[in-house]
DNA sequence: GTCATGATTTAGCTATGCCTAAATTAGCAC
DNA sequence: GTGCTAATTTAGGCATAGCTAAATCATGAC
């Protein structure tokens, strides 16, 4: 049987799902293009196609933008979870290293069934999120809100914690590591901001300064002492 | 990047690399056609492409046949470790039937790397074969050369072990597993031959009829007793 | 040796998904 | 409203991997 999605396909609808943000704003083709690294006139291509497919996957209106459909937003969040039970179950069962587990798992994602997707969650006893924090779908497509927010936009001196960090640069992710800035991790901004680094006591330790690009991966939601 | 290989690619190696036999012999579109399911036609084209490949994955001659290079019996034994690798994986961690383990197999050989294959393999402590008793090659291709006959080529009387299954029919597997006809079983053929069947005392059962296409699937070896 | 038959290859087409370059459109300033 | 600029779309091309139909080749029968 034919693939009911290819890769490119997947990887357009995670786009469109991420880009929207949690309103599901429309998309714009040029913003798809940057995230995606192709060109706009791609873009457009394959937009027009998803639009037309049975089922249709995205709402496409010209020189506006995009929005998912129920079954491409169904989609998006399927692939998501694949790649989140994924990485949770290299880290946890086959020794992967916290910077090791997304490129395999963006390969992955595309290919595994429904039946291997049930039992990787069942081996994991349902996780609710993967080694960077991020949440991990349910079954049928639902994901908890989080307020979360950029520890660079974190008030000083208000208690924090952890409750994601960006896994796009395994280099960023190994220092992070070694920082000790990992998800459920208390972190307090300092008073001592400088252009392109802030002061952050992270757990217990002393305070630590870190660079702006860093800690801009570091997202953070309030803590209920 | 780019991958080293496509689907198609992977699927036209291990395919030359079955037909051809343990003597390597060159194999014909004919065979890979029919073995591939696709058109002559559609062979002859990715034959050339294969050929004229930097570095060219196998030897060509029109109107004669195909074997493969190094580099292509290199490729070819790699995705069938990287196949029977992930169907014991599945088996043994992931709770999948004798019967499932093909069909994802099939799908994810393609798309794993050199990592996740080291780390399977030591998972499951580098095992010697897969659920179905097929040996799995080595990491630089080695494969211990077996003396395997058909079951339904084997000599009256003479005791025999299964040494391996063929895992191309689900409802065939089943069939096999609730008769005992798992690798390492002893079996021996009874006289009482018909068109259409054998019969055959599995392990230290009774001896029980087998149609000619399931006893076709069973691969057997001598004893030494 | 010729010829027929079957195997094989060529030629030309389809679809996906990307590209570039050129044309067009939208939205904003004024 | 006019016009500028940036976003968007169209047009035409490339590679992969399949297809059909037509041409060609090779081998065995005679």
């Amino acid at each position: 049987m034919t693939p009911q999605t290819t890769e490119a396909v997947d990887d357009y609808l995670k786009a469109i799902l991420e880009l929207g943000g949690p309103a599901e704003e429309a998309v714009s083709s040029n913003a798809l293009a940057s995230h995606l690294g192709v060109r706009a006139a791609s873009v457009t291509g394959m937009l027009q196609k998803l639009a037309l497919r049975e089922p249709s996957f995205v709402v496409y209106q010209k020189h506006y933008g995009v929005r998912l459909s129920d079954a491409g937003k169904r989609r998006a969040l399927e692939v998501i979870r694949h790649h989140r039970l994924l990485e949770r179950f290299l880290h946890d069962f086959l020794d992967y290293s916290w910077d090791e587990v997304h490129e395999e798992a963006e390969r992955l994602e595309h290919y595994i069934s429904e039946r291997l997707e049930d039992r990787i969650a069942a081996k994991l006893g349902d996780p609710a999120s993967d080694p960077h924090g991020h949440p991990i779908p349910e079954k049928d497509g639902a994901i908890a809100p989080r307020n979360e927010v950029q520890l660079i936009h974190w008030p000083c001196s208000v208690p924090a914690g952890i409750s994601s960090v960006s896994d796009r640069d395994p280099v960023e992710l190994r220092e992070m590591k070694r920082l000790g800035l990992l998800p459920g991790t208390k972190v307090v901004v300092e008073p001592g901001s400088r252009t392109g680094s802030i002061l952050v006591r992270i757990g217990s330790g002393q305070p630590t300064r870190l660079t702006l690009p860093l800690a801009s991966g570091v997202l953070v939601s309030g803590v209920t002492e």
